[in-house]
DNA sequence: GAAATTATTTAAGTTTGTCTAAATAATAAT
DNA sequence: ATTATTATTTAGACAAACTTAAATAATTTC
């Protein structure tokens, strides 16, 4: 099937959005999307007819199976070139998603496989999210929970949910990135504000709406 | 100026039937760019209003200085990725231009500069184009004929003008490639065509077409 | 459970880049 | 120098992906 870049874009973001199984909903996608709500509308009623999404009025949008494996794709090919502008160009991981971007939907089998091979058939793009294979197949994603609800003491950044380019910078500047251990010292009640300490640096605080883009996992 | 994919192809498209300096005319840019020529009028307009062509009503199309600085970044940005499907991914001269053709419209600077340090700044690409700086500046291509109007006896494959992978295929059965050195042996009067012979393999007559779109050097 | 709020859809219109058909200009042919 | 031919432009329409404004459905609230 050959879809236009805003109809992969759709896939993706419903994609995105489906997480577990719930139907997405028309605001949430024109807002993912920075669109409007009629807009979605208007798209829904395209891709139901291509048979990639089931979609009733007023129900919200599920992926159908043949709309997973579209947005499997373009993922692949997502994170496949995040890997390639870090890996190979020197991108730090916070300059790399707009570009990939763009660069997901140069849709092209061959050049896809052979990018993957270039770099070595990486399973996990600079952000700590899997890559799924030719086939759709991904690990699944490990076990992280945002910052601020995590419960151990010592933890590992495994990703940075949030991809605003404020955040990862804020980030930078800490030095926080990737694979960076961590330690939680203290929760302040009144704000939900979270002290943490990195290795070799002074502890620092950081906000509830930081810490809930900061995704962890237990060391 | 932040210009759409059409612009650039047109822009593109006109730089290249330019060549020295006359004006190109609305059915030619239609016949290159598989349109109507209807559509060149109306393009022509608004490119006229981003002041990057001077035209004027039945007097043909020419691009400005800034159209110009445009269409060598697009002819850049085409060439560097040529260069690294080439020389990276493994893919061979002949497959690259139709995806070259969709990643050059990826604008960025910085993703543009980054590659050609990646790939060691090149300045001929794959099939022997000159690669245009940073700033537009770029060797002047090699003086070159096409192999029906050449002279001399010995020659060397500089180009392969025509793009179809018709003939690409074709020159690839036959192990003619870039830098390939062959000798005239007849030119056939009647029919204008021309028996060659590439070293270490059968002499091959070539039609007046094939010729044309072959371009060579005198070794 | 009726009223108020919020979410979603419909209707109508815009922009970009295309098209066809008809009109007009430029060029070539006799 | 007409006439015929070819090239170019205009006019009107269309598809994709938007938008705003209004209408309708679903959900919450009291």
């Amino acid at each position: 099937m050959n879809l236009s870049v805003a109809e992969e874009n759709y896939i993706k973001a419903i994609y995105k959005l489906q997480e577990g199984e719930q139907a997405v909903t028309t605001n949430a996608l024109a807002y993912e999307l920075e669109t409007k709500p009629a807009s979605v509308t208007d798209m829904a009623k395209k891709l139901k007819e291509k048979k990639l999404i089931s979609y009733e009025k007023y129900q919200g949008i599920t992926l159908s199976p043949e709309g997973r494996k579209t947005a499997l794709q373009v993922v692949r090919r997502h994170r496949l070139w995040e890997c390639f502008l870090v890996d190979k160009l020197s991108f730090s991981w916070e300059e790399v998603h707009e570009l990939a971007e763009e660069l997901e939907h140069v849709r092209s089998e061959k050049l896809i496989s052979r990018l993957s091979d270039f770099l070595g058939n990486p399973v996990i793009d600079p952000h700590g999210d899997p890559i799924p294979d030719a086939n759709g197949r991904m690990a699944k994603p490990r076990p992280q929970t945002s910052l601020d609800q995590a419960n151990a003491r010592r933890l590992v950044v495994t990703a940075v949910s949030d991809q605003s380019s404020a955040l990862l910078a804020f980030l930078n500047a800490k030095s926080i990135k990737l694979g960076t251990q961590l330690e939680i010292i203290a929760h302040y009640e009144f704000d939900n504000s979270i002290e943490i300490k990195v290795k070799h640096q002074p502890a620092i605080t950081i906000s509830e709406q930081v810490a809930k883009n900061i995704m962890v996992r237990p060391l």
